[in-house]
DNA sequence: TGTACATCAGTGAACGCGCGTTCACTGATGTAC
DNA sequence: TGTACATCAGTGAACGCGCGTTCACTGATGTAC
C-alpha cells in the first residue's frame, strides 16, 4: 500500500484544491486582477482568513493555476507535433485534440488566453515561461523531422512559437464557439486547420 | 474659419480626453475589470460624480478606448497589405510600422492586447469587432494581388485573419521589448518579419 | 449691446457595503514516551 | 494501548479604508428677445 497523507494534511489539499476551483470558476467572468480574497472564501465556505494558510495572494493563487493548467501538458504537446504519419493528418489530430482538451477544461483555458496579457505581472511571467518551454518542446521534436533539414536554430525556434501561439488562438476560437451550433464548431476546426496547413506548407517550401 | 466649439463643449470635450487618458494610463498596471472610477477621477482632478456626465461606467469608457485605439487604424492596415512592391519589401516596411506605432502609442496597444481576452464582454465585443473589419481591409486587399487568383473566398479571409492576428503578435512583442536594447529589438523584428515570410511562402505554394 | 431666463458640467456631502489584513482563539490531528 | 503535550488548519471579531451611486447644489455658459 502507498503512503496515504495524514488526515490534516488530506484535508488541507481539498481546502486549497476547492480555492483553486472556486477561483477558477469566478474568472469565467472576470480578470484576476480584480478577484477578491473574499469571493473566493465565500465560493468554497470557509473564512476569509484561511485563504491566508494556503495563499500569500489572489496573484499567488493565480500562478498556482497556470501551474495546474499548462503544467500537465507537455507530453500532449509533443506527442502533437511528433512527426508520425502525414502533416495532413498530424494537423487534423492537433485541432481534434485541442478542441476535445478546450471542451474538457474550457475555465483552464479561458484564464490562460486572459492573463497571458492580464494585469498581473507575476502571472503573466508564469505563463510565458510555460509558453516558451511549450515551444522548446515542440522545436525539439521538429528538429527531427527530416524536413527541418538544413534549418537554422533560430528559425526552428520561431516556427515553434508560431505553431504554440497557433494552438493558443485555435484554443481560444473554439472556447468562444463552445455554446455554438456542432456546424460552427465544424467551421471553426476548419479555419483552424488551413492556417496549420498554410503555415506546414511555408515550412516545406522554407529554404526554396 | 471653421466652426468652433462652444466653451462649454470645448471644456467638456478636455475633461472627457483626460478621464480617457487618465484610465489608459491607470490601464497599464491593470485589467479594465479592476479599474475603479474613483481612480480615474482622482488621477484628472476632478469629482467622482464628473465621471457620469461622460460615461456610464468603466466598462463604457472601454468600448470608447477600443475605438480610440483601433478606429483610425484602418487607413493604416490597407496601406501595408497593398500589394506594391516585392513581398519581402511589404514585410519589411510592415514591421517597421508596427514597431513604431507600438513605440508611439504603447499604451493603447497593451489595452488592445490585454482586453481582447480580458474580463470585460462589451469591450471584447467591440475588439473582436474591429480586428474583423481590419481582416475584411486586409482580405480586401489580398484579392487584388495576382497571388490571390484561384482562392475561395473562406480561404482568402482565414489568411487575412491569420495576417491580423500576426500582426498583433508582433505588436505584443515589441511592447515587451520597449524598454529593452536596440539589439534585442532588432532580433524580436527579425521574428516578426521571419513569422510573416513563413506565412507569405504558404500563400504562395497554397494551390500548388 | 443689455437683460432675464435656461442649460448643464462639475461639486461635495452622504449612504451603505465589501474589501484585505491583524490577531488571539479553538479543537482536531499528530507525536513522543 | 494510553496519556500528555505540540502542531496547525480554520475561526470570528475587529480595524480602517475606498468603493459606486444618489442627490440637491452652483455658477459659468448659452439663448431669446
Amino acid at each position: 500500500m502507498s503512503h496515504t497523507l495524514g488526515i490534516r494534511q488530506a484535508q488541507k489539499q481539498k481546502t486549497r484544491q476547492a480555492l483553486l476551483d472556486a477561483a477558477l470558476g469566478l474568472l469565467e467572468e472576470q480578470s484576476l486582477s480584480s478577484l477578491g480574497l473574499r469571493e473566493v472564501t465565500r465560493a468554497v465556505g470557509v473564512a476569509p482568513t484561511a485563504f491566508y494558510r494556503h495563499f500569500r495572494s489572489t496573484a499567488d493563487l493565480g500562478v498556482t493555476l497556470v501551474e495546474e493548467a499548462l503544467g500537465s501538458l507537455h507530453p500532449m504537446i509533443r506527442t502533437t507535433v511528433h512527426p508520425s504519419d502525414t502533416s495532413d493528418e498530424r494537423i487534423a489530430r492537433a485541432v481534434e485534440l485541442i478542441a476535445r482538451h478546450v471542451a474538457a477544461n474550457p475555465a483552464h483555458i479561458r484564464f490562460i488566453a486572459r492573463e497571458r496579457h492580464g494585469g498581473v505581472q507575476p502571472v503573466r511571467a508564469a505563463i510565458q515561461d510555460q509558453l516558451a518551454r511549450f515551444a522548446e518542446d515542440v522545436k525539439a521534436e521538429l528538429a527531427m523531422d527530416p524536413v527541418s533539414a538544413g534549418w537554422h536554430d533560430d528559425d526552428l525556434l520561431m516556427l515553434a512559437h508560431l505553431y504554440v501561439d497557433q494552438m493558443l488562438m485555435t484554443a481560444s476560437l473554439f472556447l468562444d464557439a463552445l455554446e455554438a451550433t456542432e456546424e460552427e464548431r465544424e467551421r471553426i476546426a476548419q479555419i483552424a486547420t488551413n492556417r496549420m496547413r498554410l503555415i506546414s506548407i511555408g515550412r516545406r517550401h522554407w529554404l526554396d
